[in-house]
DNA sequence: ATTTGCTTTCAGAAGGTATTGAAATTTGGT
DNA sequence: ACCAAATTTCAATACCTTCTGAAAGCAAAT
C-alpha cells in the first residue's frame, strides 16, 4: 500500500505542477519549486533536470524565473563551482511574493489604462455622477454619461479588488489566520462583522 | 482630444479582455463581456461578431462558457427569432461567480489529490508531528516524517487559502468594503485587528 | 411538411507558449 | 592567463489553446 518516497515526491510535484499553472506560473515552474520544497535539501540543476527529466535550458530558465519570483534561492558552497538552489521554506512568504509580483505586472498597468480611457471621454454632465451607476431606465449604448458611469463603475472594482490585495499583503500570517478565525464565527451572526468592529474602535 | 464613444468602447473593451486573460479566462471572453456590459443593450451573436469581428463560432462558444460562468445571461423577445445577450451588471457578484466557479474546478480537486498523495505516506512516527514544520537540522530528503510534515505544511496552506476564498463568497460587497476600511484604519495601529476584534466578542 | 432564419458543432488552420539542445558565455580553480 | 566545468542563451521544434468557416442541427412560421 505504501509507494516509496521518490513515488510520493513525484505525485506531489505533478500536481502542484498542476495547481500553480491554474495561478498563472508555468508548470516546470511548480515542479521544480515543488521538488526543491519537498526534498527540503539543495539540489544542482543537474539534480532537477535528470530528477524531472527536463532539459538544462528548461531548468536555467525556469529557476531564473522562480528566483525573480522569489521563491527560490542560490546557495552557494566554498570550493564548490555549482550552485545550489532551495526553496523559499515558508508557504505564506512565497505566495505573498507571487501575489505581489502580479500584483505589479499585471494588476496596476491595466488600472492605469483604465485611468486613460475615462480620460478620452467628456466631463460629465452636472447631475448625472450619482457616486455608483444610475442604471439608465432603458437608455441607448450611446449615451456618453451612460458609458461613463459605467466605466467607473468598473474602474471602481478593480480598485477595490487592488485595495484588497494590499491589505492582504501587509498582513502577517497569524494576523491573517486571527482574522480568518474572527470572520467564521461572525457568519452565522448575520455577517455584520464589520459594523460591529468598526463600532468598537 | 476626445475620441468618439466607440473608440472609448472599443479601448475598453480590448483592456478588459486584457485583464480577464490575466485571470484564467481568455481574451475574447473578456472582450464580449466587456462589450455587452458597457453597450449595456441586449445584443445579437451577429452583432457582437461584428463589431470585435470574430467569427461566429468563436461567439457562440465564448457566450456558451461565460453564461456557464454565470457573467452573462440571455434574453429572448416576444415575436423575435434572435437571441440576445445581456452582461451581468453587478461586478460584484459576476465576480463572485468567477470566484466560485473556479475554486470549484480547479483548488478542490487539488486539495483532494493532496489527501490522497498523503495517505500514501506511512503514518507518523509519534513525537514527530509538532504542529507546523519542525525543520529538519541537516535532514537528508529520505526520512519519511520530514517528507510527511512538508507536504502537511503545504496542504494546511492550500486549505487556508481555500478558506480565506470561502470567506470573501459569504460576504456581501457592503461587509466586504466596511472591512476594508476597517482594515484600512487598523493598520498603522499596528495591524492587531485581529486579537482586538476578537477580543470584544 | 417544408422553408427559412438562427445557432451550434467541430475538423482543420492559426497563433501562442514551453521545451529542447547545442553553441556561446561565464566563472572559479589552478 | 588559461582551462574546464557550469550556466545561460536562443533558434528551431513540439505542444496546446484558440479561432475559423462551413456543414449540420433546430425550431418558428407558413
Amino acid at each position: 500500500m505504501t509507494g516509496n518516497l521518490d513515488e510520493v515526491q513525484d505525485r506531489f510535484v505533478n500536481e502542484w505542477g498542476d495547481l500553480v499553472s491554474v495561478w498563472g506560473l508555468n508548470k516546470t515552474m511548480g515542479q521544480i519549486h515543488a521538488l526543491l520544497y519537498v526534498t527540503g535539501q539543495p539540489l544542482t540543476a543537474d539534480e532537477i533536470m535528470e530528477r524531472l527529466n527536463i532539459s538544462r535550458g528548461n531548468v536555467s530558465m525556469n529557476l531564473r524565473s522562480l528566483m525573480s519570483w522569489g521563491v527560490v534561492h542560490r546557495q552557494h558552497r566554498k570550493g564548490d563551482r555549482k550552485q545550489y538552489f532551495v526553496a523559499e521554506e515558508d508557504p505564506w512568504r512565497w505566495f505573498k511574493n507571487v501575489v505581489r509580483e502580479r500584483r505589479k505586472r499585471e494588476i496596476e498597468p491595466i488600472i492605469e489604462a483604465f485611468s486613460d480611457t475615462l480620460a478620452l471621454l467628456p466631463p460629465a454632465r452636472p447631475g448625472t455622477s450619482g457616486p455608483p451607476i444610475a442604471p439608465p431606465p432603458d437608455a441607448s449604448g450611446d449615451d456618453p454619461d451612460v458609458l461613463r458611469a459605467r466605466l467607473e463603475q468598473m474602474r471602481g472594482f478593480v480598485e477595490v479588488f487592488n485595495r484588497g490585495i494590499d491589505m492582504f499583503l501587509r498582513f502577517s500570517r497569524e494576523d491573517f489566520n486571527e482574522l480568518m478565525e474572527l470572520l467564521a464565527a461572525t457568519q452565522e451572526a448575520g455577517s455584520d462583522l464589520a459594523r460591529r468592529a468598526l463600532a468598537q474602535k
